[in-house]
DNA sequence: ATGAATGCAAAAACTTTGCATGACG
DNA sequence: CGTCATGCAAAGTTTTTGCATTCAT
């Protein structure tokens, strides 16, 4: 098992629960899961996970950075596996679809900006709010 | 009153409520403020305003392009008056300081990024998490 | 065995809504 | 005056918390 050993490096006790929720995120095709996602598709799989034990288990998650949570417009926060390297969001406002991209030269210019002022970059979030073209 | 004016232009009625929120969000030294925010500001001021009046004022304004409403992490929303420009935030993770900034470079690639997937930028929302530089 | 994790239900935080009353044009 | 806006309280959402029970080590 692989996510076991997930757990235990991010100094999580490994139980059932957290097991099923990182194989959840992990294995569903929809990168991006409200906690009431992850509650609704365990249940649909036979898994018997309370509400609350799926958001502990995300913010845990998120402290240690095994998810990245994304505030999205629309009162829900979102989880996202932090598998993969950095990326930014853009979110289809008619369909909801989620794109990920990465433009190195906005990143650039982030750091640069900040660098100007005398600050240095911490974390960034950037969401584009996007329209198909008619 | 000027913001007579604004309200009859956004096509909205002339009511005490909504020029006390229009003032208050005009006058006050914080740029940012949550509806609860600029209820407390009212109550503080001796205005009598009720709590659910100022978020349908402020969904109202929204509507109008009178103030632009913010997801900043934490959530609740933050509005902000839509007097100057647009702009994005930084934001000190020591202070909790918010700096506005535009930068005409990462605005005009955005918009590429967009065209090159065929949709239209509608909004977005930018945000650098920052630190003072040791 | 012992301390941490879970489930449930209750509560908290934020926002919206129904309805009777009151204010704007 | 007719209609739209307001206030209050009640309900809706999303997320958090208290507590007894269960589970992992």
């Amino acid at each position: 098992m692989v996510e076991n050993n997930e757990l235990r490096k991010a100094g999580l006790k490994v139980t059932l629960p957290r097991v099923k929720i990182l194989q959840m995120l992990d294995s569903t095709e929809q990168r991006h899961m409200s906690a009431e996602d992850v509650y609704k598709a365990l249940m649909e799989a036979g898994e018997d996970v309370g509400l609350a034990t799926v958001y502990r288990v995300l913010t845990q998650f998120e402290a240690a950075g095994l998810v990245v949570r994304h505030n999205f417009d629309g009162g829900h926060a979102v989880f996202e596996l932090a598998d993969s390297g950095h990326h930014d969001h853009m979110v289809c406002v008619d369909s909801g679809e989620v794109i990920e991209f990465f433009d190195p030269e906005i990143e650039k210019r982030q750091k640069e900006i900040v660098k100007e002022r005398g600050y240095e970059l911490v974390d960034h979030n950037l969401v584009l709010y996007i329209r198909k073209k008619k």
